[in-house]
DNA sequence: CAGTTCTGGTACTGACAAGTACCGGAACTG
DNA sequence: CAGTTCCGGTACTTGTCAGTACCAGAACTG
């Protein structure tokens, strides 16, 4: 329990700079070719820090997919539109391409770690998928509370629909989901299932 | 092209019972962890034997997995129960156990084997999923021409929707899938998304 | 019979990568 | 100062496994 005193200070810095290039490489190769001799290749990193401070692969990977979740989101963060269909197409609309890309890539990547084990899976979904099936539900209770949607509705389930559509189409049929697909799913899956009236 | 008259005939009954060892090793373990050598323990088998037959591990998996689909389904052969809600009850009723539990120890098998290569993740999806989602065209289909859901529905949309879900669940999340949750997303989804009056 | 290709079985090669062990040097404590 | 733990970098050990090479015997052709 005595935290040593003597000795360099472990640089924060490095922890960085590590998971960083690990989520990159595990976009560009997945996780079965990730190597951590080029994770610290690319960090500028000797492998000893990396095994210094995660015990394995498996645990780098971890910590370095935990930090893509960020926080929860919050509604206030999410757009208002004034009707649920403009808030979910300002929800798909990728704030940043390269954001967009990056969630892409490691979901790709990602489908090798999830054959790992299920504590992993589970980590690896609770960071990629939850945050989305999160911000559809607030949406949707949002739009619940102001009569656009009647009561009773299942937003708990309705909101699963196009993050497991979307999840699906990128690590099981591995091709990429675009905007347009998804609003069609919204406007004959999503809002139906809502009792809300279709557009036009 | 020469076909070479002299020696011992192939054995066309080791295929098979090659192949069915790799469908159930490929169930315990997942790709990753499927080695050649138990195949051929399983099996009673050589590896020449199965190496003079496929020339790759992943040529292998391939041929297994393309075992399970089977032919494609026909109207004639699905449940007729009279309502579409009922058709799709008794076609998420597993015909076996056996059956059952091993097209999801197949589904979780799988997740390892999809990060190997496009190619063989269209397969895998063709052959698992693929039969799943033209059932339920099917039966969507029929409901439509006997006027319980009416015309105009996007059936090819909405039949992919709990074939999705069931291997979201399976493939990412890794949680096993139950008839009663199937049946609330057919009635809270499914249903609302054709026009279809809710049960009750 | 001889010649060929099959069979299960074992032993081997070759490649790859996780994890460990050091190195010389840097940054801290006391 | 000495002592400790960090740093990047390199070399090494260790284990795994796909794929190959043989073997001795079996099943065929002619």
């Amino acid at each position: 329990m005595t935290t040593s005193t003597g000795g360099r200070p472990r640089d924060a810095g490095r922890d960085v700079a590590i998971l960083e290039a690990t989520l990159d490489l595990l976009t560009e190769v997945g996780y079965d070719d990730l190597t951590t001799a080029e994770v610290a290749r690319r960090a500028g990193a000797g492998k000893a820090t990396i095994y210094r401070r995660w015990p394995s692969k498996a645990e780098l990977v971890l910590a370095a997919v935990g930090r893509m979740g960020g926080d929860p989101p919050r509604l206030a963060d999410l757009p208002d539109t004034g009707t649920l269909r403009g808030d979910l197409a300002a929800l798909f609309r990728p704030q940043t391409p390269a954001d967009d890309e990056r969630s892409l890539g490691v979901m790709r990547g990602l489908t090798s770690l999830l054959s790992q084990s299920p504590e992993l899976a589970e980590a690896a979904s609770n960071a990629m998928v939850g945050p989305f099936v999160e911000s559809q539900r607030l949406l949707m209770q949002r739009a619940v509370d102001r009569g656009e949607v009647p009561d009773g509705a299942d937003v708990a389930t309705v909101a699963r629909v196009t993050p497991a559509m979307t999840a699906f189409r990128l690590a099981v049929e591995r091709r990429p989901v675009d905007v347009d697909e998804l609003m069609h799913l919204v406007d004959v899956v999503v809002l139906p299932a809502l009792r809300v009236a279709p557009p036009g």
